[in-house]
DNA sequence: GATGAATGAGAATTCATTCAT
DNA sequence: TATGAATGAATTCTCATTCAT
């Protein structure tokens, strides 16, 4: 097993744990276990459970991004170009319940430079909505196309939330086809 | 000072360091120092910092739900109301920073008993939209109203965030607009 | 019991403790029972270990001090005033036996910071013999005051290691004359 | 390179760490890469971290030995034999800056048996100035030839503590001159 | 022989809760 | 009622030692 098979593991065996529990919930010795390593051999890869925290999230939004990005590439509609990145989006999150959320919540507590990182993530985020809206909308007439973003990302967000709680079965394809619906009409209209 | 003044006291210092450490982050001490009582006089109104936190989400949202209601009692344009509903909720959420968004997140870490009374504010929020958005659109064609619903809540969640974040001033009366802008093209299409 | 008592008692205790098994070897635990408090207690009066072991050592060289400079008082034979300096001396680390040898032990390996508070106690102690000598040899002639003061201090200490090591008594009166009876001759003839 | 060589190697960088940072203070791994070799290679010519202490400890005290011996072979003059044992001491500690005292610091906290062999080199290192004393004192009027190669050891190992601390240059003939210029006076006078 | 990744017992420190005043 | 000193369970991180390569 070579050294950065290790590290992966203990990378999936954190997000188990973190996404369950939170950060301060999470006990290294549980992400450990989890990922079937000791104590020490956490520290042997990162020097801190913020570290190994912090890294998680930029693993996984990085992978996020390429998904996304190599998904959509060659696609000459924008609808289904956005519908695709919508889906992707909702796809990773399943497989990452609760991941991200735990992560932006915990910023605040975290020291001032390793906001700075997790930030750049969320902004390398939040851009995938912000390039498949302006292929849709190249023109926006009063609204700007982050905020549209923004309203985009959030009632993904929210609305897999909502089916989590309920205990719904998440179908990537019938939940982007309820986000298109809601907001294709809303930001066609923004079309200048 | 009678009881119930110390008991309020407590409820708002401890939404301070909540809102702004979390719950885990926050201790009971700067609570007490925040809220400018003894450690040990926090004990005499609630049994445990989780209850402190618990009660502070419950009084929040009811005083959320009282507001919306008051507000949109009497008007008959659902646009209006819609709009309106959506700017209370803003302003509100802007009062109160971050707050809600801590409650929910912590959710999974405190019993079960504690979690099903969070469950039941959160649902009172999200009922908030249902309302208006069932004024609205009577008979929805595809979508359920819950979905559309927690869509609108999300969507107003994280724009709000984004204005944090980039530090922009939060106007009410112009993110209400922005997000019925986006949202009354896609709901109206639902009416069946 | 006030909050000086308290501090007193840790000091006492972390003194016990310290002398035994220095500085990396006394668990924090064991000082607190020794204390006979809490391990929590010790960080209400001391915001660290090492802060308990400075403390400690500053305490301990400003008694002696005072001890020393109390009874040399009014002496107006300077050959008896090294004598009796002498014995406070042996008095003084007999019943604190180890703990500045500790002391000055472990130093480098603390922060800069602390080690100036360490060192400046150091020379405190030094200043002692300094004192002494300066009264029985005004104008030295060849060898420096300070470089004398040093050889008594040394001589001194390892005396008492030698005692200890062979499980001898220690008896003050005794060995201050067996110090004085090899010093005396030799610092008299540096009279100049 | 033969085995011997390579215990050399570690003991040597042995030597620099725990002299600068005591025994608690080295880590295995330090040691190892100061000696240029792997963290495991120790382990395969000492036990524990403990027996490459007292084996460094050991071996230096019989080079000590060795040179004293060495040097004052032949000479006739008690008085010179004194000087230059002195001297040859002080070059030594000098070399071996704060190992010595590092060692006996740590005796307390090892395991009786090897607390009875660090004592045999403790014993070995006064018998030098036993031997020198008992030379120049042969029949001792009231005070031990222990007691007094006592004090001189005290005297010479405390005066090198102070040029250390005052960051003075090490001379070894002129601080073995200060040495023998103050005890001997109290010496001679010691001759039955 | 030599290596250094992996282990896990052990220690310092924190902080929710209690309770004597 | 109100206080805040005291408690000790719980948690992060370290480092001597082992062992597969």
């Amino acid at each position: 097993m070579t050294t950065s098979d290790k590290r992966k593991l203990i990378l999936d065996g954190a997000e188990k744990i973190f996404a369950a529990k939170g950060f301060a919930g999470s006990k290294v010795e549980e992400i450990a276990e989890q990922a079937g390593v000791a104590k020490g051999t956490i520290y042997l890869y990162f020097p801190s459970k913020e570290e190994v925290f912090i890294s998680l999230i930029e693993e996984r939004v990085n992978e996020l991004i390429s998904l996304v990005q190599e998904r959509i590439k060659g696609l000459d509609c924008a609808i289904k170009s956005l519908r695709l990145q919508v889906k992707t989006q909702i796809e990773f999150y399943t497989e990452h319940a609760g991941l991200l959320d735990v992560a932006f919540q915990y910023a605040p507590r975290l020291s001032y430079k390793l906001q700075q990182r997790l930030n750049k993530s969320r902004l390398k985020l939040v851009q995938i909505s912000i390039d498949s809206i302006k292929e849709l909308v190249s023109n926006p007439k009063s609204i700007s196309v982050n905020t549209m973003a923004a309203m985009l990302d959030g009632a993904v967000n929210n609305l897999l939330i909502n089916y989590f709680l309920n205990d719904y079965p998440i179908e990537a394809e019938e939940i982007a086809d309820q986000i298109v619906t809601i907001f294709l009409p809303g930001l066609l209209q923004q079309q200048g």
